[in-house]
DNA sequence: AGTCTACATATTTCATGTAACATGTCAAGG
DNA sequence: CCTTGACATGTTACATGAAATATGTAGACT
């Protein structure tokens, strides 16, 4: 047999889906920045041909949206596909917990613990960033609760669109520890294995962002709403 | 202005792909069907770049699979994936439900009872081809009714995956009217705008097909399970 | 026979050429 | 002033070339 330690993918098409899908999500590549074939192309020293497959594999994740013959821009939701993408989050979420509560093993619950325990530091350290990231990680895992990879994909996925839509909403450090309180709340369901309260507390937790999502239009900008 | 008719997306990667998909659903193209490109680009007379381009659609819709410098197949799923597809799906239909029943117009409703009034018909013709024709149609209208373009999406998606999956699954007539009587209750249900009892009648509905799916794998052939 | 190597074939993957198309500028004409 | 249209620039969309890779087959060696 061969000693060969790994070979990864090492596809072209994939580090550079990897590279801009990355510099999407940490704001880099602001929302309606045009994804230029040839532009990114020059940019990463590879051709086009991979450039394309990857900008093709953000539009399919909905990270960047494409008018034919006019090219893909980073995608840029408004207020309307915001709410659409939380309520699609809230009921594939919400199925996900409700299986969780018997399927999750104890390995996943202290891992749902661990990113709570990193997520009550960096509100001590008011650190936004670091919230968002603890923020990621712990709805991801929610998808992976179900133990069914068609629901834990499309949570991921919508998770990321979500985070794209709600990059500039104000977040205070009252909605932060808010937020920190409803995740435990729906640990502490799942602990119990009780899944209509932790669908509940789930419930709750999407209700109060979608609220405070809508009022912060007050204050609001342009919503360009993407969706026709 | 431009007297300019319409001007189709006209994109021959477009056109690829949807002469692809059609053959795949229809089972002309069945699942572990290798989807070569430079095979299919002579059949269907164009280069490879747009084919490459289908091909990658079809994957991200879940209707093929791809290994990295392997290409790419038809998707074939196993007993374990559908299952999964299944519950994704009663997550999604069910939540698009339960917000149809109170934002669902009376144009949805009578398209509704008009795709069950063809459905009727399949059924007294033992027309099965015809059956999953209108019942595809109807679950993706199911996804209209949320009117978020973002879950029909979704719904749509996994009905077809769904179709794919089940697609050698047996149907007696028997299990067909089961199935159309199983609708005309959740349609009724929504006519009365009665969400709770909507979302019980679908979730209905699922647990049978499941269950229906399960007992049929007695009688089971090989299941590959394409999952990892 | 059974295993391994070399070759042949087909495909993926990346690269690049090119026509059609979109868009901004700028100057001429209403 | 405002519109029109020619031009310049950059991109998409499609086609095609070429290297790297996977896979099947036949023959050589144990």
């Amino acid at each position: 047999m061969k000693p060969r330690v790994k070979l990864q993918s090492e596809r072209l098409a994939d580090k550079a889906y990897a590279i801009l899908r990355t510099q999407i999500l940490k704001g880099e590549l602001p929302p309606g920045h045009a994804l230029s074939v040839p532009e990114l192309s020059r940019q990463l020293g590879v051709s086009r041909s991979p450039v394309r497959e990857a900008v093709l594999q953000l539009v399919a994740d909905g990270l960047a949206q494409e008018e034919a013959r006019k090219g893909a821009v980073v995608a840029h939701f408004g207020l309307e596909d915001a709410l659409q993408i939380l309520e699609a989050r809230e009921a594939l979420e919400v199925a996900s917990v409700r299986l969780g509560a018997t399927r999750a093993t104890a390995k996943d619950l202290a891992l749902l613990n661990h990113v709570l325990q990193a997520q009550a530091k960096t509100i001590q350290e008011a650190d936004l960033e670091g919230y968002q990231a603890t923020d990621l990680k712990f709805h991801k895992l929610l998808g992976t609760l179900s133990h069914n990879l068609v629901l834990e994909r499309m949570v991921g996925l919508l998770k990321d669109q979500s985070h794209l839509a709600l990059e500039s909403a104000a977040h205070d450090l009252a909605q932060l520890e808010r937020g920190y309180l409803e995740h435990q709340a729906v640990l502490a369901a799942l602990e119990a294995r009780n899944a209509p309260q932790a669908a509940r507390a789930l419930q709750k937790h999407f209700k109060r962002i979608r609220e405070s999502l809508e009022s912060w239009l007050a204050s609001d900008q342009t919503q360009p709403s993407t969706s026709k």
